[in-house]
DNA sequence: CAAATTAGCTTAATCGATTAAAGTATAATT
DNA sequence: AATTATACTTTAATCGATTAAGCTAATTTG
């Protein structure tokens, strides 16, 4: 049973497909549609219960609706939830979205972006991976509609939603301070994504802007492609170098999620052996023996800021460039208690 | 600046565009294309970089190379991954995939297929949430390709890729009884869904056959869209009742998740006060202070055989129902600890 | 009443790619 | 030399929906 087209309407009424199209589309009165004839299509349309061809619609418009959505890891929760905002608020907007991981991977960013306009998606929200500026532009130069999420780059000028991990990471550091922590370390990524630059260059200025001088040994920069290995290594270095933290920060979710798997396996104790804030968020953070100090970043806010900016740009490309930084709010748990607590029991 | 089509090539290269059409597909052999004139379409393809319009290629051919994924609840990592698996063996074998979450909601799942209908998906693949069964005739009487995963309708023929639950959930029981306990509660959506009802039987057959009587108390069956409420009055009343259980069995992450945070709320201990197993997987099992078994599904495979179907399915329709149960295994942790091992403490 | 509107509908081009069918040289065969 | 085969190309229909432009008959207007 094929599905019914226009024209199977238009036989069954006697009539072009034009008239069909016009009525079904709501345009019986600019184009003066009889309205006995009008009412007929919508009865056969309704009875042969007529779905019109998006493809069809789509070739003709060049609009297809449909947004592409690449995602640096789908297997952080953080970016899997932001992933559901995006989908949820294009949906309410009569978009479709295409999501792909590129695993922080550039080159199969670019394929998925390669894929997309191929699919004739409309525009894209991307969080990017480092390694990625060149598609950036290329989307730039071919004036393909695009709003960078969470992660932008500063050279580039571009659209872009974002959280202010600077501050974020400023916050992170002056919380642990507070809290009477004064060796406080970082894992972050090893990159030069400028998100990953800010998280750092926040915590140093916590550090300075209250009289700790911060530490070479302190920073730890691990490979995302080796981050299991690399965690451990890094973990077995603070813990027995003579600068030894008494706090953490993890910059990252997966960074945390191995980081408190090793911290398990040597039996570590959070928080009087290791305080720990982390960025992302997730159920784990509340389910751990210690409940996890995290930054919340404002995830719902993000994803639809984004596919409102995008969709604003499908609407009218001439806008000016939209940009904003959303500020992230810390979330104090157990595993950064303020040492006075846990100091007298 | 225009996307190249395949006139674009024509006009420059002198030629019809089937001849264009004919290179670039391959059919220069068949179609006896000169060579002088193939090599240079080929030439100016690649110049202008010249990429087909897919919504042009679908409207001809019918196909889209698209699949639509339904997941009945993303929230829920066993889903989210084995959404990712289905996304990457799809990409392998040149699909797209297009997710959404129904969110448990029949309703929304109708809205779903439709929207993907309109959308020209050539198959779909679906984790069916209660209340669906008519849409999953529907898809059959449209004679529209799709396969069921992870759950499906014993009462209707349909191709389906699923757990073994009985099995899962009477492994879960026996593991529980074998490790020293004796009153089992088994906590799970209330819901007429063939593989909640599976992993109830099989719940109750283990404790039948080593001659354990089943109290009517130890199952509590709690609704999907209230669970976080009625999780925790379920585990009140667990708590109090007289046959209070030692062990509990949770059938699904979303009602573990749960639960575990109100035991953390109730400072219950696992396995002391409470012994656990539970189904779903993810992170926190392996990061709650008491590291919690779980029933480990087949996810990579269960994924990728019912992408295997689907397309063996868009391939040849006419090749017989395929159906596969698939076996879980046990992931003994310590929140079963045999009973014998943390009594002596 | 002739001319000008207007109402109501159809025609046909278009989006971009595919592909039977038809066309036109050129070469081979009888 | 006439016929046939071969090699190479073009034409045009098609997928389904949209829409500017054109057409016809009824109605209004001066």
């Amino acid at each position: 049973m094929k599905k019914t087209s226009l024209k199977d309407i238009a036989q069954k009424a006697g009539v072009s497909t034009a008239l069909v199209s016009y009525v079904l589309n709501g345009k019986e009165k600019e184009t003066r549609v009889g309205e006995a004839i009008a009412k007929k299509i919508r009865e056969i349309a309704k009875e042969l219960n007529y779905q019109p061809n998006h493809l069809a619609k789509s070739l003709r418009s060049g609009k297809t609706h449909t947004i592409g959505l690449i995602i640096a890891d789908i297997s952080n929760p953080f970016f899997a939830n932001i992933a559901r905002v995006v989908e949820d608020e294009a949906k309410r907007n009569g978009y479709t979205v295409i999501i792909g991981s590129c695993d922080e991977n550039a080159d199969k960013s670019w394929d998925m972006i390669n894929v997309l306009i191929n699919r004739q998606v409309d525009g894209f929200i991307i969080v990017s991976c480092e390694g990625s500026e060149n598609q950036v532009k290329y989307l730039k130069e071919r004036n393909i509609p695009f709003v960078l999420l969470d992660r932008h780059f500063p050279d580039i000028q571009t659209d872009f939603v974002a959280t202010n991990n600077y501050k974020a990471s400023y916050d992170a550091g002056l919380h642990l301070i507070r809290g009477g922590y004064e060796k406080i370390g970082l894992m972050a990524y090893k990159s030069n994504m400028y998100h990953m630059e800010e998280r750092i260059r926040g915590y140093k200025h916590a550090l300075a802007d209250n009289g700790i001088e911060f530490q070479k040994s302190w920073l730890k920069e691990v490979k995302f492609d080796a981050m299991e290995r690399e965690v451990k290594v890094a973990i077995d270095e603070i813990m027995k170098s003579e600068h030894r933290v008494e706090a953490i920060i993890f910059a990252t979710y997966g960074l945390a999620i191995n980081g408190l798997k090793y911290f398990n396996e040597l039996k570590v104790k959070v928080p009087s052996d290791l305080a720990i804030v982390s960025f992302g968020q997730a159920e784990v953070f509340d389910l751990y023996y210690c409940p996890i100090t995290f930054m919340r970043q404002p995830l719902e806010n993000l994803g639809k800021t984004a596919v409102e900016y995008l969709l604003k740009n499908l609407k009218n490309p001439e806008e000016g460039m939209k940009q904003i930084l959303m500020e992230a709010r810390l979330i104090p748990r157990e595993s950064s208690k303020a040492k006075s607590e846990w100091l007298v029991k």
